[in-house]
DNA sequence: TCTGGGGTCCTAGGACCC
DNA sequence: TCTGGGGTCCTAGGACCC
């Protein structure tokens, strides 16, 4: 039943508020908030701002009277020291195993075979080490899968009596806490999949849990599938111990104020492209292609409306930031629009390469499985070559000569084609 | 003489997470 | 005047391949 052995997972409290605290202990015991990027919204509570009612998100200009006169305490987010503090608590969980998978700034999965009967006084020595190396307070749920393992969590952070540490081992403890939470507590369900889900008649984690899995996979996709699976304690997510390589980097930020002059949006997209692209170079990665977008407010219906994307392809991966730049600013051109009043600019870099592979013409993905298709087909059939086609018998039967298109071939591989041509 | 069908890739959009 | 900034995966449909 615990094949596998059982998974942790430590999730730091209120994580933004509690590195905010360590600098700064007067702010214990205190309503506190941290606030996006040009303090719009809310992004981090205490449980003491929890408590005054205050909503994830919630934007602060709307708030901002009601929850001063209450007594809220507001700071600024600083991602550089939050980064940092993620980095000491991962650092100390590192050393109660090596078996560990950072998942967000804030959570680690921990894989926990071979503890035996001393889980629960290891978990709550855990606990205490991070806050005693950091000052960062962090909850504990163990049980055989990850989802379970966040309900545990759940459990651990919504109970003050248990001391921060759940486990979830049984399947009755697992049904009861199941039983306390609602749909969208699940980690993997938002608004959209829980109506989903209502429509067909689950109305509850449970139900979910004991649901016709066909039916589940059939209506709602495998995601869902390998949801109510993890819930029955059958383990489809493993840990990823190691950190796979990133499928794309953004960098954008929304304005203080409306941009109308090209020239300003310029400056935003160049410095934007920059820093992407230093994330590029940290991670050893380059690029074959971004896209620069930009935004109006969409809170205001009264502005003429514009969203545009601008894909561009580059002849070369590369994680040079003046050829980015370049490029980022030649898409902004084709899409800004004179009169809008934008509000958010931004880059994504996509298709990215480890930075050593880089080649001219290596990563067009389509060219590279045409290759890979050909020399399979050398391999598995007895090819004959001729000028311009190549026929082969397969089975024992003729076939009809194929055309081969040379022209389609791009140069990447016309190399492995003239070794081909000598056999 | 055979003119179909299976596979893969790309893109956009949706949904979710922290 | 003021509403974040990152990411991932899945799916569907069309293009294209042989």
């Amino acid at each position: 039943m615990t094949v596998g052995g059982l998974i942790a997972l430590v999730d730091c409290n209120n994580f933004y508020v509690s590195c905010e605290r360590v600098f700064q202990p007067e702010l214990r015991g205190k309503p506190v908030v941290v606030l996006s990027n040009n303090d719009g919204c809310v992004i981090a509570r205490s449980n003491e701002a929890k408590a005054l009612g205050i909503a994830m998100g919630a934007p602060w200009h709307l708030h901002r009277k009601q929850f001063e006169a209450a007594g809220v305490i507001v700071r600024s987010s600083n991602y550089t020291l939050y980064g940092d503090m993620s980095s000491r608590v991962m650092s100390v969980l590192s050393t109660f195993t090596p078996d560990l998978e950072i998942y967000s700034i804030d959570e680690a999965f921990l894989g926990l075979s071979g503890l035996g009967l001393r889980l629960e006084s290891h978990a709550r020595a855990l606990r205490a080490a991070v806050l005693r190396w950091t000052g960062i307070p962090v909850s504990v749920g163990i049980a055989p899968t990850k989802t379970l393992a966040k309900v545990a969590n759940h459990a651990a952070k919504k109970d003050q009596k248990h001391g921060g540490v759940v486990l979830l081992l049984d399947e009755a403890a697992q049904d009861d806490a199941l039983s306390k939470i609602e749909l969208t507590d699940l980690w993997g369900v938002a608004g959209r999949l829980a109506a989903r889900l209502r429509a067909i008649g689950i109305d509850a984690p449970l139900d979910l849990k004991r649901g016709d899995p066909r039916l589940i996979r059939e209506r709602l996709g495998v995601v869902t599938a390998r949801l109510a699976l993890e819930l029955r304690g059958v383990r489809c997510l493993d840990l990823e111990r190691v950190t796979p390589d990133r499928k794309s980097i953004m960098a954008s930020r929304s304005f203080g104020r409306p941009v109308t002059a090209l020239t300003e949006l310029r400056e935003a997209v160049a410095s934007y492209t920059a820093r992407a692209a230093e994330k590029l170079r940290r991670q050893h990665l380059a690029t074959a292609s971004l896209m620069v977008f930009i935004e109006t407010n969409r809170f205001k219906p009264d502005d003429a409306q514009h969203y545009a994307a601008w894909p561009v392809r580059l002849p070369v991966a590369t994680s040079d930031s003046a050829r980015l730049i370049g490029a980022a600013l030649a898409g902004l051109a084709a899409i800004w629009r004179d009169g809008c009043r934008y509000k958010k600019a931004g880059v994504v870099l996509l298709d990215l390469h480890p930075a050593g592979a880089v080649q001219e013409g290596l990563f067009d993905k389509r060219d590279d499985a045409r290759r890979v298709m050909l020399m399979r087909t050398v391999d598995r059939l007895n090819l004959r070559f001729g000028r311009d086609t190549v026929s082969f018998a397969a089975a024992g039967r003729r076939q009809r000569p194929w055309k081969l298109q040379r022209e389609l071939l791009s140069s990447c591989y016309t190399t492995a084609w003239d070794g081909l041509l000598r056999v």
